[in-house]
DNA sequence: CGGCCAGTTTGCAACGTGGCATGCCACGTT
DNA sequence: AACGTGGCATGCCACGTTGCAAACTGGCCG
């Protein structure tokens, strides 16, 4: 069994109460007892036990991240950095992973994790705002990248229309006059991917340019494999675009990987421009251009609001920009 | 105040005793009892208090995953099966991400966790075995990766000597003789490294070609940016090699975008043979030839070990295999 | 010299749960 | 009728910790 409190105690020849506060930093302990006492902790090899800790104390230390999948890298990106915020704040974080699933995701949300976290970080992908209203569960909730149907719940975003306006816009202004939008999520609830969407059709119809039903291109999930598909399906189509633009990262590496299939040229032939600036895509032949949400002040915000306590809810976007690269 | 036992029990009519038998799903409850419990704890949305529980079962239901890094991909897909495979066991996982540091991996090693998780996963990076062997802390460990003074601890590992060795002989089966080494590590206790370089080494020996210095390039860290700036080193050399070994998929598609930068063709040029299997590498221009590690299986060995209690220190080789694709 | 205060230490209780042992009842058996 | 048995319900306690408030110490001021 691991030494308690109180086999401390008795080491060192002081009540349970003073260890307490040894191990609490405590203003008011004599420098000799302290140092008795620390000493007794170190020979014994005490550690805190937080299962105790968190029952008197109410509060578990621990934070939940519910994300579709951590092995994506967007979401393994904005994981690292909620790890790394978390920590700096003496939070522990514990990974979720709903595989995209609006049922588990329901769940999660209703607090299947019983009094286990202090909060819940959570991306979202089908679940619906109704849900999300009917919830009961009392931990703190932020919602990462959900805007519509805001029910009374913080938010961390980034202007998901503005940034694929200037996507699409930046397309646009290189001359490119018919482009495809990939990551279009028909029959899902998934609200970023119809901000993307119209922010991609606002360009288009600023530019004077009809919409194209062909040119919206429906995928499964966003990973690269459903990018391959959905590019070779254009490419091999009577009329293919001349630029692209992806919801995700993912989908324009798996899209350019589709180019080099075909041995279209990329931008020669094709633009293209993906979404969440990943480290892949810095790295990619040719390099991606794409919009950078910023991961760590989202990260940052996340945390803020889920530790301010405060009850009203509020909704903070976090800034985007558009890294020009090679793809197009 | 979130509902209690106590708070049911006095709804439903029944001693608190009662409430804990229906959720703890105990034989002997009437089913009339059952059922008028059950609807009282979905009125109140009752939710077991995880610290009370662990406090009286002495067990969490967490584990630790202990990794330099979750945004790295081989780590990200690791984490992302072991979360998987923890989550059929009624475990949940808690990320700590390490940096490759070894003080802080010391830490961790030691127990900073306190009581808060039944057992660590541990991916070192560079802590000595020395450490290991030192460790005071009662909560089971699993390694994995490490292999070299295995110190009385679990292990799953690969064969990364055997596996370094068939993705050399695989370059020199394709005619390659001046088979570069990227990924080396100097002065790091890192085992991994050592037993790939070493599996390189014996088969350049097997060929009777010699170990030539300038061939085994070390590196920093073991991303896409060390593994670019070291290829561009070797291709702006006055004897360029004509294959590279990477010691991480990471380090390849770095190369990969080197070659491409110095215009250098792959595999025409130099072949090029990454190690971990991760999904970039299947999409990349041109595909990565690669190591794949069965990460399924050390998620599921890992696991076992961790779980199945036993003292005597086991070591468990999980599977691999060359993955030939399109860059050597 | 008494009282007060800052500094220091302590005992008691409670956080919410599950193990244990026991009580209770109805029914069937001897 | 007494007894045993299986099904069901319950009370008490401890898990290890910290909040609270009280208690004790010595020094210093009035």
């Amino acid at each position: 069994m691991n030494p308690k409190l109180r086999d401390v105690a008795e080491h060192a020849g002081v009540s349970v109460r003073t260890v307490s506060n040894v191990v609490n930093q405590f203003r008011y302990v004599a420098p000799a007892t302290r140092e008795r006492v620390q000493a007794s902790i170190d020979a014994l090899g005490y550690r805190p036990n937080m299962a105790a800790r968190t029952l008197r104390r109410g509060r578990t230390g621990l934070v939940a991240l519910v994300i579709p999948e951590i092995d994506s890298p967007y979401y393994a990106e904005l994981a690292a950095r909620t790890v790394r915020v978390a920590e700096a704040r003496g939070l522990t974080v514990l990974i979720d992973q709903t595989g995209g699933d609006a049922e588990r995701e329901t769940q999660l949300l209703h607090g299947r994790r019983g009094q286990l976290v202090d909060g819940v970080l959570f991306s979202p992908w089908g679940v619906a705002p109704a849900e999300l209203a009917s919830r009961t569960d009392t931990v703190p909730l932020v919602l990462l990248g959900e805007h519509d149907g805001t029910a009374g719940v913080d938010h961390v975003v980034i202007d998901n229309v503005a940034a694929a306006r200037e996507a699409t816009e930046h397309l646009l202004a290189r001359g490119r006059r018919r482009i495809a939008a990939v990551g279009v999520q028909p029959g899902s609830l998934n609200a970023t991917a119809r901000q993307r969407l119209a922010g991609y059709r606002s360009a288009l119809a600023g530019a004077g340019l009809p919409a194209d039903p062909d040119l919206e291109v429906p995928v499964r999930r966003l990973h690269r494999a459903d990018g391959h598909e959905a590019m070779l399906r254009l490419l091999d189509s009577p009329r293919p675009p001349d630029a692209v633009f992806c919801f995700t990262d993912e989908l324009a590496l798996g899209a350019l990987r589709a180019a080099a299939d075909r041995g279209v040229a990329v931008p020669g032939s094709v633009a293209l421009v993906g979404f969440d600036d990943v480290e892949d895509g810095r790295f990619s032949v040719p390099a991606l251009t794409t919009v950078s949400p910023d991961k760590d002040r989202i990260a940052e915000l996340a945390l803020d609001l889920l530790t301010s306590g405060s009850t009203s809810p509020r909704s903070v976007i976090a800034p985007h920009r558009l890294v020009v690269r090679e793809t197009g």
